[in-house]
DNA sequence: ACGATATACTTAACGATGTTAAGTTTAATT
DNA sequence: AATTAAACTTAACATCGTTAAGTATATCGT
């Protein structure tokens, strides 16, 4: 019976066809230049081939950013082994958080920008590779707590603010590449180094 | 001679009459899905007319954009007026900035967000708005380091880092409205005092 | 192995988009 | 009152997301 098996390993292949060729178009000409036909081009499939497999243009979408948001979350993940100092890895971890925005910068817009505007409601739900992502900050915040490192903040208001600093640099450098800004690495390391600081006891 | 002059006036008039419709329909609906016909609709003339007086719609959201930029020029310009303490205009500039994002979303938006995807390439220009707002922003800075009430940090740098805080979580309020923030008024006085802490002596 | 059935995919079409070229109405000038 | 210039409109083009209806293709029961 390893027919339907097969069936279902194929049809979850020209799925995948399907959603690297919208990631790929989405992220070299943006959402919206994309046209259904342009994926389905790209795929040789007609057009009306990938409504079988997803709902609309806004299900794709919501598919790519699901991807980028583990691939952040992988990214990050790495840098948590050391243990050793949770000031330092929170430092490090802003700084990946920015440079996956520059390296990425189509995608982090899709997932921070565009998707939030195509699809109203999404608040982090329990579970959601979103959620994931934050918690983890909240990990590492919550250790510089727990070892003084910090003073006595809120540890989900904390968060939140490390994440509106990261998110507003990244998303500025990538909105405005012609600002006469000061070098970028200076840039970004200040953003942290000044919200760390603010943090201390 | 003074009939030239009425029909400049006139033509003046239909110009204003088109870019606020445009404004209304873009703040309401997004500016993908506005069209023209719609913002023809509203104003009773043909499609076309508009294109009379703008070159096209990127044309039309960038006039929507400059006029959204002197209004935040001008509210922030208020504060200015108290000089006694420069951090305290500094903190209420902060707040005034992201409480304008946050009255006015969509135009936030548009200017910060999707202006910079239709138009690339605008790097503040020397004597431009978005340069006068960020010159506002220099000055305070400039200020403050030079009463002492902050370390001795590069005011170019130091602005953009004050900026990317504000502009962070301006943003990821209007776009994640269903996000569990704690109080906002909270998060955004907490992204504001780390930031001047972080830059204390 | 053959007819029935379900699966996978395509063709054709709808209403709407930004924009241009050509045409028409309106108002000022001579 | 005829001419000219300005203001505006009609019609069209190529393209968009999406749906309904139709056609192959491959699996199934017998």
């Amino acid at each position: 019976m390893g027919v339907k098996e097969r069936r279902a390993r194929e049809k979850e292949q020209l799925r995948r066809r399907i959603l690297s060729a919208a990631r790929e178009l989405f992220v070299t000409e943006g959402y919206e230049s994309v046209s259904m036909r342009k994926i389905a081009d790209m795929i040789e499939y007609s057009p009306t081939t990938i409504y079988l497999y997803y709902k609309d243009k806004a299900d794709l979408l919501d598919s790519v950013c699901k991807e980028t948001l583990l691939h952040l979350l992988n990214t990050l993940d790495l840098l948590r082994k050391d243990k050793s100092d949770p000031v330092e890895t929170l430092r490090k971890s802003g700084k990946a958080y920015v440079e996956f925005g520059l390296k990425y910068p189509q995608d982090y817009k899709l997932t921070f920008v565009i998707r939030p505007q195509f699809q109203k409601g999404l608040g982090l739900k329990e579970g959601s590779v979103g959620e994931r992502v934050f918690s983890y900050l909240r990990t590492i915040v919550s250790e510089c707590v727990r070892q003084k490192k910090f003073r006595q903040v809120d540890i989900e208001t904390t968060g939140q603010v490390l994440w509106s600093a990261v998110h507003g640099v990244t998303l500025l450098l990538i909105d405005f590449p012609d600002f006469p800004w000061t070098e970028k690495e200076k840039l970004i390391d200040m953003v942290i180094h000044t919200m760390i600081e603010g943090l201390k006891p």
